[in-house]
RNA sequence: CGGGGUGUAGCUCAGCUUGGUAGAGCGCUUGGUUCGGGACCAAGAGGUCGCAAGUUCAAAUCUUGUCACCCCGACCA
């Protein structure tokens, strides 16, 4: 490729709605612009990028014997209706209606469609196991878009379903899928951690993701100092904490005024304490009925629904203690509070109801032990004695020295009603739940894979169903698997860039070589063109600066793009038979004659 | 969805308070001088000031509406 034939607008200033340094740089080099919120154009150094991951996961699926279709993006509705995740996906969902009124959705992904097809052509136990994937274009109408490639509305994604009659069968699969996964990540040089994400109903740890470790990630993992333990926040649990309700008082009760200050934050500032010496009251509704809304998620869903209550004692209203410099962690409060207290369908709302009924903002713990419709889960670092400050179930008042047993009273003391338990997001510094004296170190990363195991929920729903060697039907055994293309090269340039630019692995690099003629002209340009001959001939990916421009403007651009080796030519060296050879990461070049440099790109290039 | 902000040349922005002929830097074109780490001089091209109504003799500027984009929040109530 010649530069001056091909569109690479790369510019000096930073693009001012550019958040981080990955979409700072893809900008400024020319990779990629944004078009609309959440949708940008790949121009050619991009593309190529990507091409160049795709590729690798391409031969990475196919070693392991899954085999590459492509699904339409553009899905009736009704599919999405069957699976319920019409609904469960809500808002997310691309809507569109053809013009015979026809309701139309743009897949955000393909579990529905892969499972009509399997239904319709594979009925035997015979053909299982069976592994397809594809790499196209998914549509997810973000609430949010933003941070350039990370959370887009339109994306490639390559995403993988296996088909199994017996769950040894996905267990293999799953586990195939997991080691290409590491390869396919190594290959493309970027640095990253496996993490737990969710026990599914299968058992065992049935989901896993790939996170790119870097600061500008949107997710929290965590992970134990022993080395034997990774999960994201959502799903991470700690190892045991003591709680003790019974602590004993170290004041009395004091109202106090703390007129518009509902926040955690701004009570602690006010009172010149910190959040941690507060305990922090949720309270959430409970909703019986609409399973649809949950359940019913994807991957990336919450566990299976707890019994539903039916019956009349259901409480209206579960509140959650933490403490407060921690978070509620949805999914553990939703789990406990159905084992302790068999509720169903929990939701944290802002309704003018709940706002009626509590002083939001200023509800205390002995106001949940008050009442008769309401339950309570209290986390162990919230179950202490000692010095807390809490709302005082009035608004625009907290209390201090608040005691548990003295102010709540012997309702604590009833399990039907409160319950201590591990219901907050896990903090950096927190017990391993592996339980052996590791300590969980809190980091963020950028989820670029996931592998999950699906189980029947969508062979069921669509009557997917095999016959066995007894001529029994059953339905199919699923897993997905499903890795963001556009977020490796994020991850790669993330994890690798410097002052100047992008510093790209030779894997995914748009071209692995730039040839810079000092001045593309008389022998030094018949020099570069034979030299970029010579390169490319020997399978070297590369692009020949032909620009009349000056060199350190050549060099600028170079080093911004990030290609792995620069070779360059000029009057100097040539006179002497040589030319310059220069790794981006390095800091002076190396003289090569010139019969030897093909040889020695190509070893800094497995370098 | 709530709050905030910004829309002026391809890019980054000034001008708006106090209405009166559309600006700068970068980039682009032409010519010249340069030429080993983002050159210099000169001459140019390029803008329905997001869009729509309104006020006014006159609107980039004031008013209203609307659209787009960005940030923060929405699980720290």
């Amino acid at each position: 490729m010649r530069w001056s034939q091909t569109l690479i607008p790369t510019q000096k200033e930073t693009p001012a709605d550019a958040q981080i340094i990955s979409h700072q740089l893809m900008i400024r080099a020319g990779l990629i612009r944004q078009l609309t919120a959440g949708a940008y154009d790949f121009l050619p150094l991009g593309w190529r990028a990507l091409h160049k991951a795709m590729k690798i996961v391409r031969e990475e699926m196919d070693a392991i014997g899954a085999s590459e279709i492509l699904l339409p993006a553009l899905q009736p509705m009704e599919l999405w209706q069957r699976s319920g995740r019409d609904v469960a996906y809500g808002e997310n969902l691309v809507k569109l209606k053809d013009r015979h009124g026809r309701a139309l959705v743009l897949g955000p992904t393909h579990e529905e469609v892969i499972t009509e097809l399997v239904q319709a052509y594979v009925s035997s136990y015979k053909q299982l196991p069976l592994s397809l994937y594809q790499i196209q274009t998914k549509f997810r109408d973000e609430f949010r878009p933003r941070f350039g490639l990370l959370r887009v509305r339109e994306f490639l994604m390559k995403d993988a379903y296996s088909f199994h009659a017996v769950s040894e069968s996905l267990d293999k699969t799953y586990d195939d899928f997991y080691k290409a996964y590491e390869r396919i990540f190594t290959r493309c040089g970027i640095p990253f951690v496996v993490v737990e994400a969710e026990s599914g109903p299968i058992g065992g740890s049935a989901s896993h993701e790939f996170m790119a470790a870097c600061t500008a990630g949107e997710d929290t993992i965590l992970t134990s100092d022993k080395g034997n333990y990774a999960a994201n926040v959502e799903k991470c649990e700690t190892g045991p904490r003591a709680g003790d309700l019974s602590g004993a008082p170290v004041g009395e009760l004091q109202k106090l005024h703390t007129p518009g200050l509902p926040g955690i934050d701004d009570v602690a500032k006010f009172l010149k304490t910190k959040p941690k010496n507060m305990l922090k009251t949720l309270v959430f509704s409970v909703r019986n009925g609409n399973p649809a809304a949950r359940g019913a998620e994807d991957a990336a869903g919450g566990p299976p629904s707890g019994p539903r209550t039916e019956n009349l004692s259901s409480p209206a209203y579960v509140v959650a203690v933490v403490r407060g410099d921690h978070d509620v962690n949805e999914a553990k409060l939703k789990q406990h509070a159905s084992a302790h207290f068999r509720v169903g369908h929990l939701e944290l709302i802002d309704s003018a109801e709940v706002r009626q009924n509590w002083a939001i903002g200023f509800v205390g713990p002995d106001e949940a032990a008050r009442r008769a419709d309401t339950v309570m889960l209290i986390d162990p670092d919230a179950a202490q004695g000692g010095f807390w400050v809490t709302g005082a179930n009035e608004i625009d008042h907290h209390v201090k020295y608040f005691n548990w047993f003295r102010d709540c009273g012997d309702a604590l003391a009833n399990p039907a009603k409160v319950a201590t338990a591990d219901i907050r997001n896990a903090v950096d510094g927190d017990p391993s739940p592996r339980n052996d004296g590791g300590v969980l170190k809190a980091s963020k990363g950028i989820e670029i894979g996931h592998v999950f195991k699906l189980g029947t929920k969508y062979s069921v729903a669509f009557d997917a169903h095999y016959l066995d060697d007894k001529g029994e039907s059953h339905p199919f055994i699923m897993g997905c698997y499903g890795i963001g293309i556009g977020r490796i090269l994020i991850a790669a340039v993330e994890s690798m860039h410097d002052e100047k630019g992008i510093v790209w692995p030779a894997a995914i690099a748009p071209f692995q070589c730039v040839i810079t003629p000092i001045k593309y002209d008389g022998e030094v340009k018949a020099a570069a063109d034979a030299l970029y001959s010579q390169l490319v001939a020997a399978g070297v990916d590369c692009i020949l600066d032909d620009r009349d421009a000056r060199p350190g403007f050549k060099f600028a651009d170079a080093d911004l793009i990030g290609f792995p080796v620069r070779v360059t030519i000029g009057d100097r060296g040539l006179k002497e038979g040589n030319v310059e050879i220069k790794k981006r990461t390095a800091t002076d070049p190396e003289m090569v004659a010139m019969d030897g440099v093909v040889q020695r790109v190509m070893a800094l290039l497995h370098t």
